[in-house]
RNA sequence: GGGCCGUUAGCUCAGCGGUAGAGCAGCGGACUUUUAAUCCGUUGGCCGCGGGUUCAAUCCCCGCACGGCCCA
């Protein structure tokens, strides 16, 4: 659609302002779009370099100096002007006055919008309140602006604008750009974590005709042309397991997973978790592994072990406690292990504490339903959960002492699940009957329940290696290291209702 | 899915049963070292959408849409 349509459609008086600038502009022959703009510096650059040095030093330069970035204020004193400009890095201010301009480039710098993209080189100096400033001796106009920025001094401030059109969330929030350059690098950290222990990046199949390693309800798809129903995946798992078991004794994939459940300040349907599986090693050495990863980061980080989350000090100093299921039911959530052992009394507990179960459900199910309702959130400083009932975990390996329990533990962080790991079941007979247990639930009307999967069990039968694996959701650890109450913040385009027209 | 809250100018927000307000941005003017520059003047509104009550609704009532927080 061309700029003029668009003008009339809206017919805003800001808008057909700058449509008539526009006309002007080409008028004298600028380009609105050029192609062959090359900063040389960015503010960063700058700022690095001279940030301490002193009017006279800089008077001493004859180095001249160019960036290119985003108008986000102009002072103007009608024969000149001081301008701020935005890149990638930060911000710089640049003097622009008649007297140092060419007439053409002045007039230029006349018809310019805040919100437009412009190039500025010149040398340096000191204002005289001391702000490291670009005296403008050249200047461009780099992409053309035609709507109105935000407010400078509150920026953009309703949520929903935020994040549907982010961009200008961006713009006018510095520290939005921060959160995202922040999450960046703590996946590039977790990347270097990884290689450094010998592990293999590997990506596995979105799309899968069963969805499955995870306990969730999948969306659903369909291929056109072998007309078949896919599904998003739920969780790589089944699919690491396999090159597992062809002979990847290590990998790891970082990408993303489906979930069709609610929306919420700790969900997004979409949402990026890092899983990785280590033969030879059990979810023990699992537990001293996120440890060490967690410091890794947080040392980048932070430069220590402790940041503060929503004004909570938490202290990722190892080793980390390790509380079993059964310890924690009694400790904290007040059952008696007469409570625990008798099925009656764990339902009745069960409802006094406002779950959502079914008489049917097993033991361990309805436990773990108390602990989510009373446990989880008290586990404010990092906290491995053990022993898990084989029930809620159709994929983790039985423990070799009590068959009822899984080697297994999550990870909880302000009270919040923050990763999943256990020891895997690499028995093939024992992940049928699993399955076979899943399949009676998911008969019971839990549609969550996982599926049976032959193809999996069948690569079991070959012989996978005793394996260790992890999954630790990448947006709420992004969360707790950048401070963010929303797992909104930190995704950068979180799922929205689209709007109607 | 339920409860509560929000939706007013491009943005940030006031307001009120009697024809709609500020700041910023914009536009015109003054101004060559500002820091949310300042000063003078000024344009801009389906008050989210649809019903209802009323002489009169942006305001009260009902429904819907979208969003936020809490709960499930």
């Amino acid at each position: 659609m061309s700029l003029e349509k668009r003008g009339n459609m809206e017919d805003n008086d800001l808008l057909k302002v700058r449509l008539e600038k526009i006309a002007a502009l080409k008028a004298a022959g600028v380009n609105l779009y050029p192609n062959d703009v090359k900063p040389r510096h960015t503010t960063a650059d700058i700022t690095s370099r001279f940030g301490d040095t002193g009017g006279d030093a800089l008077a001493a330069l004859t180095d001249t100096f160019s960036i290119a970035g985003r108008l986000m204020a102009v002072r103007n004193f009608g024969k000149a002007a001081f301008v701020k400009i935005q890149d990638r890095k930060g911000r710089m201010q640049c003097y622009v006055a008649k007297n140092i301009l060419s007439d053409e480039d002045f007039s230029l710098f006349k018809k310019l919008d805040i919100g437009d993209v412009v190039y500025v080189s010149g040398k340096l100096f000191r204002t005289k309140t001391d702000e490291l400033t670009i005296e403008t001796n050249a200047l461009r106009l780099v992409a053309k602006s035609i709507h109105p920025l935000p407010e400078k001094w509150h920026g953009l401030t309703d949520i929903e604008t935020r994040y549907r059109q982010r961009h200008l969330d961006l713009i006018s929030n510095e520290n939005v750009k921060d959160i995202f350059y922040r999450r960046s690098l703590i996946i590039k950290l977790m990347r270097q974590f990884m290689d450094r222990n010998d592990f293999l990046e590997v990506e596995t199949p979105m799309m899968q005709s069963r969805a499955g390693g995870a306990v969730a309800r999948p969306f659903k798809t369909h291929h056109n042309a072998l007309d078949q129903d896919l599904y998003l995946r739920i969780a790589p798992e089944l699919y690491l397991k396999r090159l597992v078991t062809g002979g990847m004794e290590r990998v790891y994939e970082i990408n993303r997973n489906f979930r069709n459940e609610g929306i919420s300040t700790f969900h997004n349907p979409e949402f990026t978790m890092m899983e990785f599986y280590q033969s030879y090693a059990t979810y023990e050495d699992l537990m001293s592994f996120t440890e060490e990863l967690f410091v890794f980061i947080a040392k980048n980080l932070f430069d220590g072990h402790k940041f503060t989350y929503q004004g909570t000090e938490i202290d990722l100093a190892p080793p980390w406690r390790r509380l079993p299921v059964r310890d924690a039911l009694i400790e904290i959530a007040g059952m008696t292990p007469q409570d625990l052992d008798d099925h009656e009394k764990t339902m009745a507990f069960a409802k006094r504490v406002g779950c959502d179960i079914k008489p049917s459900d097993p033991p361990g199910k309805i436990h773990m339903a108390i602990f989510d309702e009373t446990v989880e959130k008290t586990l404010i400083q990092p906290t491995f959960v053990t022993d898990y009932p084989v029930a809620v975990s159709p994929l983790s390996r039985r423990s070799d002492t009590n068959p009822d329990l899984v080697d297994r533990f999550e990870l909880y962080i302000c009270g919040r699940e923050i990763a999943n790991a256990f020891s895997e079941l690499n028995d093939p007979a024992d992940q049928r009957e699993r399955f076979i247990q899943q399949l009676k639930e998911r008969e019971a009307g839990d549609d969550e329940a996982h599926e049976m999967d032959e193809d999996y069990i069948r690569a079991l039968e070959y012989g996978m290696p005793p394996t260790a694996g992890e999954g630790i959701g990448i947006d709420r650890l992004v969360m707790l290291f950048t401070d963010s109450a929303s797992i909104r913040d930190v995704i950068l385009f979180p799922l929205l209702r689209t709007r109607q027209e």
